[in-house]
DNA sequence: ATCGTTTCCGGACAGGTTGTCCATTAACGT
DNA sequence: ACGTTAATGGACAACCTGTCCGGAAACGAT
């Protein structure tokens, strides 16, 4: 009644045959067929699981998603100051184990929509810390906590990218985290050793 | 001998339908000959232009980027201290002159290489910035200026995009040039109204 | 206004990709 | 072992692509 091991498997394939392909060729040259002749299963099963290239990835990116916020949940209720430490070394860990799926949907390949999925979601969390902030502070915020989320991902993600495209020795996790927070504590002035004078 | 009126038109109509079509349809659900029609031109005459749709959005997106940079350079040069002020309010005025074509790039629509254009672009102008304020500054950056720039990009790129994409009357130019280079300057928790501990 | 040149047109072409169908075979869970 | 469910392979029309061509039209320069 679970589910079926063939459909696991299969379902399986293409996924990874996806990510893997992706990386080597890029999306848009890929073809069903491409993707069907990695995974060592029929072009008809293909269409079984998704309605087409663009469904496999969506897919593929809702799972990414539900596993990373398996992974955030307990660690967002522990920390009430939001989002630092913990949750973003985790983000960063799990960005690690499924480096190359980050990278192809931070790379915004497919049709964008993975990316969005990622991003939306993100902001989604993050202007919610910034509001829950807000409440918990005596002072309003200066800027609006929807826009501070967005330059948050923005920012993070381009970073994140960085991280997991460089070919050498990946700076550790720990790192980076430590890196980010500093930069959305003090802004990037601070970072270039530079005095704001304004 | 300087170019021909007719293809001048040409380009200019291909270039506005697929703007246009994008905006309507988005970039993956376009034909060539979706967008032949709405310019109003033959199909046999876009492949006289461009190779194939990515082609085309890639040359739109030069075009763009060159523009860009003739508005960028006098100002440049007026200001040491860098992307401060003048230049960002430039990128902003321009940006919402070619609204749509903005919108399209930083969706990241097309096989993701216009919006690879732009950033990659906008990182090398301004991690040439903070190379140039750690060289005329006593102490040495805390960050690499390469990732600090990547930094400044993505959270410029998505508050941007989030700026043109409202639906409502926009903020002021001047607003938001104020609003990012505050982050720049002090970071998101002063921007949240949030006193850093660490 | 004419003339040589360049661009545009429109129609045709083969090749590849897509998404759907179906009858048959194989694997599954119980 | 049995009934159910998924995978297979092959065939199908529809569509889109990129390329080619001869003829018509627009161009810039004289």
């Amino acid at each position: 009644m679970a589910e079926d091991r063939r459909t696991r498997r299969t379902r399986r394939a293409l996924r990874d045959a996806l990510v893997a392909l992706v990386m080597e060729r890029g999306y848009a040259a890929l073809t069903v067929e491409d993707i069907t002749e990695r995974a060592d299963v029929a072009r008809a099963t293909f269409y079984s699981h998704c309605r087409d290239k663009d469904d496999l990835f969506t897919r593929v990116t809702t799972e990414l998603l539900q596993e990373l916020g398996e992974r955030l949940q307990p660690l967002a209720d522990k920390s009430d100051t939001g989002f630092t430490g913990e949750p973003l070394l985790a983000l960063l860990h799990h960005a690690e184990e499924e480096r190359d799926l980050y990278r192809v949907i931070l790379r915004g390949e497919g049709d964008g929509k993975p990316l969005r999925m990622f991003t939306e979601e993100a902001v989604r969390r993050i202007a919610a810390v910034f509001r829950h902030r807000a409440e918990q502070n005596h002072r309003a915020p200066r800027i609006d906590p929807e826009v501070l989320a967005r330059a948050w991902v923005g920012e993070h993600c381009a970073v994140m990218q960085w991280w997991l495209e460089g070919e050498a020795e990946r700076m550790p996790a720990e790192g980076l985290a430590e890196l980010l927070l500093g930069l959305s504590k003090h802004g990037r002035y601070w970072a270039s050793g530079f005095d704001p004078v304004g």
